[in-house]
DNA sequence: GCCGTTTTCGGCCCGACTGTTTTCAGTCG
C-alpha cells in the first residue's frame, strides 16, 4: 500500500514555503501559504480524502494554485516548486530566522553579504564584529542577537499550561496588589488555556501607565527586563519565564483584552470582519472608519456583540471555524470549571501514588467534588507497583468501608489496566466485573505498527467490562511523540461499544487533546476527565482537563464527570 | 496566492518598541 503524505507533513511543506516567500520579499504571496497551513493543520480529514471528492478548493485559503500543489503532494510525494525555492536558499537560512530579533530581512542581507546560513557562524561572524558595517545593524543589535543565539540554545520548548499557569496566577496578583492598577486579567495563549505557553501575557488598566511599568519590572521574580515602554513592557523571570504587560485605559479594557488574548488569526478574521463594514478594530476600541465614533472598547462582549457575532469563549479563538459559528449563533455552551462533579482517574499508595485513598477523597471534597474514581495501576506495570487481582479485591474492601465513614462523598472503586502488547489485558475479567469502573491503557510497545496498535486498542474496546481508553495516544508532550494509531477508527469502534474516551488532565499529558477530543465527539463518543493525580496536590490538575474539554468545543452532556455518582453508575455499566 | 454584502482587481490587521536613523525600517505579537 503506499503511504500517502498525511496532512501535518503537508502543513510542513507549506510553513516552509511561507518562510521562503517572507525570504525573498513575497509578503503576501507568503501569508497564502501560511494561512492554507493553519487551516490544513486543524482539518478533522485528510486531505487524501477531500481530493477524492474533488473539494480541496473548498478549504478556506486554498484556491487553485495551492490545490494542484496538494495534488502534486499527494500523487509523487514530491513538489517542484518547493524544490525551485529550496534551489535559490541555503536550508540554514531558515533557522536564522529562529532567532530572537531576526527576521526576513536581516537574514537575507546575512546571507548575501556574508553567506551566513547557520547559527554558528552567525555567532562567529558577531564576535569578529563583521555585522557592524550593514545598514540596519549596530552596536545593540549584535549584543541581542549573541543573546537571541544564548536562548535559543537554552532551548525553545514551550512551557506546559500547568505549570505556567499557577506562575501566571502569582504575578497577577502580585500586580493587583499596586496601587496604580485598577483591572488585572491574564491575556495571551495561557487564557486561551493552550497546552503549552510561550510566554505570559497579562493585562492591566490603569491612569498611571509609568508608575505600573515601574512596579512591574522591579517586582521579586523578575531577573531580567527586556523592554520597557510607556504601555508595554517584557520581562524575564528567575524562572526564564517571559512576562509580557501591557496597560491601557479602563475604557479600553475589553478591546485590549480582546487584541491581547488571541489567537492572531482569530483576531485578524474578527479585524477583517471590522473593515468589511467599513470600521476599524484595534487594541483601543473599535470605530467607525470614517466618522471615528467608538462602537465598542469597554468590555470584550460588546465588541463580538457590535460585530454581530455571539461571544466567544477564550478557549474556542484559535480560528478553528468559530467566528463563523458565532455569526450564525451557533456556538456550543461549553462545559464550565465548576460543573465537575468528580475525577475519573485518580491513583493511590496502593500503586505508585503517594496517598491514601482517604486522603485523596478527602483532597477531593475540599475542592468541592462529589466523586472520585480510584484507578491504580494493575499486576504487569512492575515500574508502579501494580496491584494484582486479589490486590484490587482487597482495596475494594477497603474503599466500601471508606464509603461508609465519608459523608457526601463517594470513592469508586477502579483499576487502569494494562493493555499488554497482544491487546489482552492483564487483569481477569472476572475482576474487572466486580470494579465501579475501569479504565484501559497502554504502558509498553509504543514502537509497534499503526495497525498493531490500533488493533490492541479494539480489543480492549470489545471487552466488556472496559469503560474508557486512558491517554489513548499515549503522547506526553515535549517529551515523547504519541504512538501511531488510526483513532477514527477507535472512535467508531468506541461510540459503538459505549466506551468513552479519557481526557487525562496530568500536565504532560493532556491525552486526548483538545482536536482529538473534538473528533471524539464528533464520533458521537462520550469522554471522561481524570487528573491522574498521584498526589493531594495534583488533584487541581482536573481544570487542565475541562480546558481541553472547552478547547475542544465540549458541552456538559459530552463529559461524563458533569453527571451525578449514581447516573454515571448507570452509564458505567454497560 | 486568495478572495468578494465595497471589489473578478486590488486589496490583504494594527500598533508598540527598538535601534539606527535624522524620519523610519524591521521585528514582534
Amino acid at each position: 500500500m503506499v503511504d500517502y503524505l498525511n496532512n501535518l507533513e503537508i502543513t510542513q511543506i507549506f510553513y516552509e514555503i511561507a518562510n521562503l516567500l517572507e525570504i525573498k520579499g513575497h509578503k503576501f504571496r507568503s501569508r497564502a501559504y501560511r494561512r492554507a497551513a493553519q487551516t490544513i493543520e486543524t482539518l478533522p480529514e485528510t486531505l487524501l480524502d477531500i481530493s477524492k471528492r474533488g473539494e480541496l478548493e473548498k478549504i478556506p485559503g486554498v484556491g487553485f494554485n495551492i490545490a494542484a500543489k496538494i495534488q502534486e503532494l499527494l500523487e509523487t510525494e514530491k513538489l517542484k516548486y518547493l524544490k525551485r525555492l529550496r534551489r535559490e536558499f541555503p536550508k540554514g537560512l531558515l533557522s536564522l530566522m529562529e532567532i530572537e530579533g531576526i527576521g526576513p530581512k536581516k537574514a537575507l542581507i546575512l546571507y548575501r553579504k556574508l553567506n551566513i546560513d547557520s547559527i554558528d557562524e552567525l555567532e562567529v561572524a558577531v564576535k569578529q564584529g563583521k555585522l557592524r558595517d550593514f545598514k540596519g545593524f549596530g552596536e545593540k543589535t549584535e549584543k541581542n542577537i549573541l543573546r537571541g543565539i544564548a536562548m535559543f540554545r537554552r532551548g525553545q520548548e514551550r512551557i506546559l499550561l500547568g505549570y505556567a499557569l499557577p506562575i501566571a496566577v502569582k504575578v497577577k496578583d502580585m500586580l493587583e496588589m499596586c496601587s496604580a492598577v485598577k483591572k488585572v486579567s491574564l491575556a495571551g495563549s495561557i487564557r486561551r488555556r493552550k497546552e503549552t505557553i510561550g510566554d505570559i501575557d497579562i493585562l492591566v488598566t490603569s491612569e498611571e501607565a509609568l508608575k505600573v511599568m515601574d512596579y512591574f519590572v522591579t517586582l521579586p521574580q523578575v531577573n531580567r527586563v527586556m523592554v520597557q515602554g510607556e504601555t508595554k513592557s517584557t520581562v524575564f523571570l528567575s524562572n526564564d519565564f517571559k512576562v509580557d504587560l501591557r496597560v491601557v485605559e479602563d475604557r479600553s479594557f475589553g478591546a485590549a483584552l480582546q487584541y491581547f488574548t488571541g489567537s492572531k488569526e482569530h483576531n485578524i478574521q474578527l479585524r477583517e470582519l471590522a473593515l468589511k463594514k467599513g470600521w476599524k478594530l484595534s487594541e483601543y476600541d473599535l470605530q467607525d472608519k470614517k466618522s471615528g465614533r467608538i462602537l465598542a472598547g469597554e468590555n470584550e462582549k460588546s465588541i463580538y456583540n457590535a460585530l454581530e457575532l455571539d461571544y466567544v469563549e477564550p478557549e474556542l479563538r484559535e480560528n478553528r471555524g468559530e467566528i463563523k459559528k458565532a455569526l450564525e449563533k451557533k456556538l456550543p455552551r461549553l462545559v464550565r470549571y465548576n460543573e465537575m462533579r468528580g475525577d475519573l482517574h485518580v491513583h493511590t499508595e496502593w500503586s505508585d501514588g503517594f496517598n491514601t485513598i482517604q486522603e485523596m477523597a478527602m483532597g477531593a471534597k475540599r475542592l468541592g467534588l462529589e466523586y472520585i474514581a480510584v484507578c491504580d495501576h494493575s499486576e504487569t506495570l512492575r515500574v508502579a507497583h501494580g496491584l494484582s487481582g486479589e490486590d484490587l479485591l482487597r482495596q475494594l474492601e477497603k474503599v466500601r468501608n471508606i464509603n461508609r465513614e465519608i459523608e457526601e462523598f463517594t470513592v469508586l472503586q477502579g483499576v487502569e489496566v494494562n493493555i499488554k502488547t497482544d491487546g489482552s489485558l492483564d487483569i481477569e475479567d472476572q475482576i474487572l466485573n466486580e470494579m465501579d469502573i475501569v479504565i484501559a491503557s497502554i504502558h509498553s510497545g509504543f514502537k509497534q505498527s499503526k495497525e498493531q496498535v490500533t488493533d490492541r486498542l479494539l480489543t480492549a474496546i470489545h471487552n466488556e467490562y472496559v469503560n474508557v481508553i486512558g491517554h489513548p495516544t499515549g503522547r506526553l508532550i515535549n517529551r515523547r511523540e504519541p504512538y501511531q494509531v488510526d483513532l477514527p477508527k477507535i472512535f467508531d469502534a468506541a461510540a459503538e461499544q459505549g466506551v468513552f474516551m479519557e481526557i487525562n488532565a496530568f500536565p504532560n499529558r493532556l491525552d486526548l487533546s483538545d482536536i482529538h477530543s473534538q473528533n471524539a465527539k464528533d464520533s458521537n463518543v462520550k469522554l471522561t476527565i481524570g487528573s491522574d493525580a498521584h498526589k493531594i496536590d495534583q488533584l487541581g490538575f482536573i481544570e487542565l482537563g475541562v480546558a481541553v474539554a472547552r478547547r475542544g468545543w465540549l458541552r456538559p452532556e459530552d463529559v461524563c464527570n458533569t453527571l451525578t455518582v449514581e447516573k454515571l453508575k448507570k452509564v458505567l455499566r454497560r
